[in-house]
DNA sequence: GGTTTTTACGGACAGCGTAATTATT
DNA sequence: AATAATTACGCTGTCCGTAAAAACC
């Protein structure tokens, strides 16, 4: 949550809620929120409003005075931290899955080294069965993994699922195969679908989700089965199916236009993505912020 | 809420932090999270936690030093609020009927005037229709009365309840009125009820959930018919007979001994008790923080 | 066993976004 | 009409309290 002096500087330097809005990636209403507060909070009117825009009162300018120190203080107490954690750097090994891996999480470990710097974040993609496996092995710290957990684990493993993913239809951008709007179950029978190897998490979600619909995993046509996603957009790219695959891992392809992301009207199918820690590791408070990081929608910023 | 530094600061002068609950009016847990979610934030160890209570690691130590001087800096700008606020300094004056105005809203207005000390807020107590004529009038810029509103007001005022409270049945605390451990509406039919004149809220409570429980008002034995809850306590106390009255007036009463409240079983009186605003005033910054206060339960704090 | 902190869980409120409304030129 | 701010409303996440568990003497 954005900090309601950083809010009110914004405004104060732009005269305009709209503009600070913009700046603080945040609703105008929501600016106009928080000012009503804090303009309550004081008992004072810090702004006029005009017709275009919004002016400083006096009390107003004696809060940006103020505010501006208050500011300035928490920048240097930001910094000083970092450099006390930068001399105990950490180190930490996640495993994941190609999707999750490949697409969603580099984002998300940018960011959280962006606020952690002297983080050392080593991210060890590979198969699923493998990932799990060197987690057991104590060879990564904490796995992230596409759908459910086949085998039971111990209980000295805690495991959430932080994500509920959906599986989006491509199909190449033209061609025969990029015929229609949208897409039924039926349409799946006839389409030339290519599919994830067994044993993946992709490959687990398709199959739950097409039993789920009543049908028979005999009736899907499967033309042709591939490992891992970037084969498999490629090959879809190059007309020689269709797949279900993450949103995530698609969203370039999408916007450049090499992919059709294609509306299914009448099945679904969703992919749990699941964190698995071991509850003994895990206790430092740089360890915890990645965890929080991790299971937080917001702080995630899966892109 | 609490602000996280104020109990950063105030475990670390203490070293413990359930003395730092106590001082901060906190429940200990409440205290152990918002700390940890500190330590995430920084991703350091602030404390180290020890059998008997906590002590601060480096990390934590430097920030004690920052904490120290942004929370003296955020006390220096609440001072000069303060004296902004004293310089155009406003009057509110607040319509109540007695229950409300004598007994719930002594505490909140002490509690704002506290927080704004330049705040000059006059209560006027009446009777009920007394009240909403002077709120027409102008006279009063808000008003706070019991029960709901027998005539609908020009919509140019905005009315809301802030709170359903509780009628409670006392009784003397010895003699032949104090025999029962709990009363049903039968003993309410042959017991000598003390009752408020009509009009006011507390009586249209009363009589608002007698025949909400299906009873004849002609059934409720009235022996006595008094203005003002004052008057009713004291024949009350003296025991002339039982009544009906908000909670709120009597806790001194029930604490000292000097009246009893005895549980009703099969009966429930409730009171609601109304803001009325013109929707036109109220608009500055300090009638906004009063408005608050009242329609929040948390601040307005009766006691 | 006693003291202190942590975990777990449910409820209340704050803060945000979307959409509709108002005010001012 | 157009621009800017406000109000209304539903949703989500945070914060808190109660209760139970765990750590550390």
């Amino acid at each position: 949550m954005t900090n309601e002096l950083d809010i009110f500087c914004a405004v104060a330097k732009h005269g305009s809620m709209s503009r600070a809005a913009a700046e603080l990636h945040l609703s105008q209403p929501a600016v106009s929120q928080r000012l009503r507060a804090l303009e309550e909070q004081y008992g004072l009117q810090l702004f006029r409003r005009t017709n275009r825009g919004v002016e400083l009162t006096p009390a107003g300018e004696t809060l940006v005075r103020y505010a501006q120190r208050i500011l300035q203080l928490e920048r240097s107490l930001q910094a000083e931290m970092a450099s006390l954690r930068a001399a105990e750097p950490k180190q930490v090994v996640i495993g994941a899955t190609s999707a999750i891996g490949g697409y969603a999480l580099p984002c998300t470990v940018y960011l959280f080294q962006q606020k952690y710097p002297d983080a050392r974040i080593q991210l060890q993609i590979g198969k699923r069965c493998d990932v799990i496996q060197r987690l057991e092995d104590g060879l990564v710290d904490l796995a992230l993994v596409e759908g459910p957990l086949v085998t039971a684990l111990p209980d000295d493993w805690q495991v959430s699922v932080i994500s509920e993913e959906e599986l989006v239809l491509i199909t190449p951008p033209t061609g025969p195969l990029a015929g229609k709007e949208a897409y039924t179950a039926d349409d799946l029978t006839r389409l030339p679908l290519i599919i994830r190897e067994p044993g993946s998490g992709t490959r687990m979600a398709v199959e739950e989700g097409w039993q789920a619909a009543g049908r028979d995993l005999r009736d899907l046509n499967i033309a042709l089965e591939l490992t891992g996603v970037d084969a498999i957009k490629t090959s879809v790219a190059s007309g020689h199916g269709v797949a279900l695959v993450s949103r995530w891992c698609v969203r370039a392809e999408a916007r450049m236009g090499h992919l059709r992301i294609a509306p299914l009207t009448d099945i679904a199918f969703t992919s749990r993505w699941t964190l698995i820690v071991p509850k003994q590791g895990m206790k430092g408070a740089m360890e915890r912020a990645l965890l929080r990081t991790l299971r937080s929608p917001a702080e995630r910023g899966f892109c």
